[in-house]
DNA sequence: ACCTTGATTTAGGCTAGCCTAATAATTTCA
DNA sequence: TGAAATTATTAGGCTAGCCTAAATCAAGGT
C-alpha cells in the first residue's frame, strides 16, 4: 500500500563485486583517467572480450550505478564506480609492491599474480601489506598507490619518446603488461629512478639513442613511447 | 575416418579448476581421509549448498574423472581428484602459515582468508611462500601440510574427550572453522604444543576439567570433541 | 512382503558471463 | 550529400553453478 510512485526499482550495488566487474571498473579507470568516456572497443580490447559481451557489461553495471552509459557514445564511471575501481587499482599496486619486496618476486611477473590475487584478498590483508612496506606510494613499475580513501596522485610523466635530443629525465614509470618488454627494459637498465639522456632520435618514426648509467642503448619508438620520464624542468 | 569404436568422448580434466569444483574436492577429500565414500549430503552440509548441486557437480566431477560414483552410495576421490585435493590443502595451510607468521593474523582469523586465496595464488607463489617459512610441516591449527607431491602425513590424534582421567597428553590439532571458538581456546591457553592433563569427567556427556599451564579449566564434551591430542603412550 | 522414512536424484528454472551472427547507428569521405 | 567503413547494439545460444519441487531409491520395522 506503498502510493508513492517510484522510479522502477534500480538494482543497488552488490555490497560484493565479482571478478569480472572488478576488471571491467579498472579496464574503464584505466582507459579514461581524466573522465573522457571510454569506447565499448577499447574495453573490450583491453579485457580482450567481444564487445558484444562489453555492451551487455556496460548495460548492466550503469543499471547498477556504477558507469554511465550513453550508447554509442561510451561510458564514464559514476563516483561510486570509481570508488570501486580505485581500490581495485590500491589493490593491485599494493599486491606487486609486496610480492616484489617480501616474496622475490621480480617486475616482470608481478603482474600477472596480482591480477588474480587482487580480487581475492580482503581490506585488512590489503592494509597489513600497506604497513609491511611502510606505505609506499609506486607500485614496482612507477605506478603511483592511490590511498585507503581513493584520493590518488599522478605524478606528470612524458613519454621518452617525447625528449629532445640532448635532454635529460629520469624514468618514472613503465607499462607493466608485457613481462618480456620489462625484462628488456631491465636488460638495459631502464628503470624507475634511472637517468636518461636522449643522445640521438632518427627521422620518420625511427629509432632513439638514450644514455643511462654510462652506456648507450638505440630503442624503437613503440618502447619509448611506454617508457615514461618526469623532465628535469617538470619540477 | 577413425574406425576404432572409442567410449563417447570422454572430457579430459581441464588444466585449471574452478573455485567450485576446488572447495568440492577438498571437501570431499576432508569427508573421507580414508577413502571411504563420503555422501552427497555431508558434501553438501559441509559446503553449505543443497543436496541436489551437489548431486549436479558430483556427476560433472566423475565425468571429468576427478570421483568415482556410485549412485545412492557415494563418491569417493580418483587419484587425479585426490591429486588435485591435497593441491588446494597444501596451499590453504601453507597460506594460513605464511599469514600468521609474517602478516600478524591469528589463527582465529586466518582460516577465512585463506579460503579464498588458496584459489588465487600460483604454484610458484605457494613454493615461494613455503621456502619464506622454511618448509613448515602443520599449519596454525596443527594441521598437516602435504609436501608439493601431495605425501602428507597425518599424525596419530585423538580427542581430548576420549582421554582417561590422570591422563596427560599433548595438544595437536584443533578444528579450524570456527573462529569464535578458536579465540575462546586460545584464551585457555589450550594451543598446539601444550600439554593437558584430564582432571575430571562427568558422567552422561557432561564437561571435562583438564589442567594445561597450571590451570584448570572446565570445557563442555564438543569443545573436547575437536581439540586433538597425541597421548604419551603414542609415540 | 509392505510401508514408512530419509537420502538421493531428476526436472525445471534462474543468473552471470561469455560467444557469434545479424542489425543498426555513426562517422568518414568521395 | 550519400555510400562505405567503422563502431555499437540486439538477438540468440552456450556453460557453470546455484536453487526449489517432485520423483525415486534404499532401508528398517511390522
Ligand atoms: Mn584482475
Ligand atoms: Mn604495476
Ligand atoms: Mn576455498
Ligand atoms: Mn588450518
Amino acid at each position: 500500500m506503498n502510493a508513492t510512485a517510484t522510479t522502477p526499482s534500480l538494482p543497488a550495488i552488490p555490497d560484493t563485486l565479482t571478478r569480472s566487474v572488478e576488471d571491467y571498473l579498472k579496464a574503464i579507470y584505466r582507459l579514461s583517467p581524466e573522465g573522457q568516456p571510454a569506447s565499448t572497443s577499447d574495453i573490450a580490447h583491453l579485457l580482450e572480450l567481444s564487445a558484444p559481451s562489453v555492451s551487455g557489461m556496460v548495460k548492466r553495471l550503469s543499471e547498477l550505478g556504477l558507469l554511465e552509459h550513453v550508447p554509442y557514445k561510451g561510458v564514464q564511471l559514476t563516483d561510486a564506480g570509481r570508488r570501486a575501481a580505485l581500490r581495485m587499482v590500491r589493490r593491485h599496486r599494493l599486491i606487486e609492491a609486496y610480492l616484489v619486496q617480501f616474496l622475490g618476486y621480480g617486475w616482470d611477473t608481478v603482474h600477472a599474480e596480482a591480477e588474480r590475487l587482487e580480487h581475492a584478498v580482503s581490506d585488512p590483508l590489503v592494509e597489513r601489506m600497506a604497513a609491511a612496506l611502510g606505505h609506499p606510494v609506486a607500485d614496482p613499475h612507477g605506478d603511483p598507490i592511490p590511498d585507503a580513501d581513493g584520493a590518488i596522485h599522478e605524478p606528470a610523466c612524458t613519454p621518452l619518446a617525447g625528449m629532445s635530443v640532448g635532454d635529460t629525465a629520469e624514468i618514472r614509470r613503465v607499462d607493466e603488461r608485457d613481462a618480456e618488454r620489462l625484462r628488456y627494459l631491465a636488460s638495459l637498465g631502464l628503470v624507475p629512478g634511472v637517468a636518461v639522456t636522449l643522445r640521438d632520435r632518427q627521422p620518420f618514426g625511427g629509432p632513439v639513442t638514450v644514455e643511462a648509467s654510462g652506456e648507450r642503448h638505440v630503442i624503437g619508438p613503440e618502447l619509448a613511447q611506454v617508457v615514461l620520464v618526469r623532465s628535469e624542468g617538470d619540477r
